[in-house]
DNA sequence: CGGCATCCTACGCGATACTG
DNA sequence: CAGTATCGCGTAGGATGCCG
């Protein structure tokens, strides 16, 4: 992060919704996995996989979405164990964001 | 960053706009700085400031950004210097972006 | 003013191994 | 399968000092 402490951080955030979002998604890898959520639930596997990201990471990032509200974690106790992850409606609405980027990616990138 | 190399970030990146995306912002403070010269062009110190990030990092990232096409830098060879960036046709897009992540953040964050 | 070079540290993150 | 725990390295990025 290129903000100095975390409370000049917040200090930039509170008057600034996009330093909010920016602070939100915190890494570019949440944007994906909020992408991929968008499209439909996932396990965790399959995000590790789509994201090719370390066991590490993705628990982090997903244990932060969920406390932010933005995805959700549904567990079916079989064995082996089930877990699904969706996007939750908070989250759903940054499919907005989630268009304006694809738009831009595919016209200048 | 969250992709293991640079090469598995590329293929990542190859396929979509929204990964490409967030690889050309790289990260957080980047957005701010368009954010920034969408609203009007900005001196150096004006940029450090609004950001209150160090000149070191604010000296790379506008660097990249240049390299990227998203702004351009302007020079007055005056003494002291005046430098000014501005924001390019190609970063000005940007602004859908921008206007969507300040709709999410005024309305949830 | 607008940088660039250097040094230095915190910590992000991958790799690995182990559990329920 | 879906994690947790630990270790260890790489590097992002702040602090400082100098220059045109």
């Amino acid at each position: 992060m290129a903000l100095r402490t975390a409370t000049q951080r917040r200090e930039l955030c509170r008057d600034c919704p996009i330093a909010r979002v920016a602070d939100a998604l915190g890494d570019p890898c949440s944007l994906l996995i909020i992408r991929d959520l968008i499209d439909e639930p996932r396990r965790f596997s399959e995000l590790e996989e789509s994201l090719g990201m370390s066991t590490r990471t993705l628990t982090l990032t997903l244990r932060r979405l969920q406390k932010q509200g933005i995805v959700s974690r549904h567990e079916r106790k079989t064995l082996p164990l089930y877990v699904q992850y969706r996007i939750t409606r908070k989250g759903a609405a940054f499919g907005a964001v989630v268009d304006a980027m694809r738009s831009y990616g595919k016209k200048y990138l």
